[in-house]
DNA sequence: CAGTATCCTGTTGGATACTG
DNA sequence: CAGTATCCAACAGGATACTG
């Protein structure tokens, strides 16, 4: 079986989504360094509203690539983790986000151009 | 100067939000093999509108990733190129792509085990 | 062919308040 | 702390019709 993010139907896409998605991508990026607590991540993802960073860690959990540990205790302390395969993919995405990153003088240069028509 | 995706206000998040929004992606993704003309993108992501490809095109095109060139013909003929630094992002990006397809399978059995609980 | 314009609906997503 | 619930505004985005 072939998947094809290209094709309408195919359940990658969902996934990608989830991954490279406004508050997904940042998400991913954030916990590449090590664990996070809900807080700590909505700080780090600066502008995400509770509700939109807790469903983001869902889907991103349901697809495998974060892992929940709650640990039962009061008050509440839950730690989220990169799987192996969010890990490995959030290494893709960081090298896209570093490779933005660096280059945003040139972008700005040709917004610059593009505004000036 | 630092660009720094994770701040709110920094300029490089509208620009990764246009790389990897739901059909900046799958467009970047379209033209990394060469240029595409508009109805041939619109073909190969499966899905779009005429009217979310042509914001999609210009955003990236203000970006300095994608590059139009529109011969003044009749009847028009307009391609869609990757410019350099497109095509760098677009590799990663495929990357990225290319990764979640062949892991798709351990994401629907994770989806399935999520959904079984 | 390569779009733009218009209309309209559904979803996204922020703010706020509340719970275990 | 770590969320869920609710409400509502804004915007994404599809369908259709039209233009150079």
């Amino acid at each position: 079986m072939e998947y094809n993010v290209f094709a309408k139907a195919c359940p990658s896409r969902p996934t990608l989504e989830h991954v490279t998605g406004r508050w997904g991508s940042l998400t991913m990026g954030a916990l590449v360094n090590g664990p996070l607590r809900f807080n700590e991540l909505r700080r780090r993802v600066d502008g995400v509203s509770e509700k939109m960073l807790s469903q983001t860690l869902q889907a991103l959990e349901r697809d495998g690539l974060v892992h929940r540990d709650a640990q039962p205790t009061n008050p509440p302390r839950v730690d989220y983790t990169l799987t192996p395969l969010g890990q490995e993919t959030a290494e893709l995405l960081l090298a896209l986000i570093h490779h933005l990153e660096a280059r945003m003088p040139d972008v700005l240069q040709a917004q610059q151009a593009y505004d000036a028509r």
